[in-house]
DNA sequence: GGTATATATTTATATTTGGCTATATATGGG
DNA sequence: CCCATATATAGCCAAATATAAATATATACC
């Protein structure tokens, strides 16, 4: 019960959501997710944190980069079925498509400099 | 997005989902929810306000008793997914099977007395 | 119309959550 | 070792949420 109440939360932000959504077309560093949603970094990094928790993000470290990428879902049931219908959800969704527009146009090369 | 989230957030407290399990069994009316949670009677009727506005219950008035009833999904495909989901999610949990144990013994006729 | 009961709404209070700023940690390069 | 950069953590505030108590609404029965 514990483990669905916490993927069932993770889920119930719209800029977690927005991360999910944009994982699902390739892996991003915090500060790209940063750039992309438009919040200060430690913001990006407690979502992060979250969706971690509950098995629906896991994450890389390269150097001084950290890459996070969709969860492979083994971790919890409830966070690969979710995983799972995210893939078709909000696919047509506005904000969702104008988002995942300017995901090409951000790379960390321009965009991670403060 | 805002659908998304809301039916995510109904989904995000363990009441709420407990309410969801008990009425895949039958119909209930508040106060044999009420009974069952072992919480004041107006928190019942807020989970199920936003269980309601989420598309996840419905409701039908029966004299002075309003008597609720999982929704059939057609609201929201969001709602309708993970009504189906928990059809099965939990069958396994100790806290969901007690509940659902003494469910059997909870009558409106004898519980709903204050 | 008056009373009793089931449910809904309102009010007040406590907890949780999302965001930011500031600070700490970690890694790479001189 | 020192500095710059990317990320994480801590601390704080405002807004959202959960709960219980009090009150309002609705229905049935006399």
């Amino acid at each position: 019960m514990k483990e669905l109440v916490r993927v069932m939360k993770a889920l119930s932000d719209p800029n977690r959501v927005k991360i999910l959504k944009m994982l699902q077309h390739r892996e991003l560093c915090v500060c790209e997710l940063r750039a992309a949603l438009e919040v200060a970094q430690p913001t990006v990094s407690r979502h992060l944190k979250l969706l971690e928790n509950a098995g629906l993000v896991s994450y890389k470290k390269d150097g001084l980069w950290v890459n996070y990428r969709l969860a492979d879902g083994n971790g919890s049931p409830y966070a690969g079925n979710m995983l799972g219908n995210l893939r078709h959800w909000l696919r047509d969704d506005p904000e969702i498509k104008s988002l995942l527009g300017k995901l090409p146009t951000i790379h960390r090369e321009e965009v991670c400099k403060r």
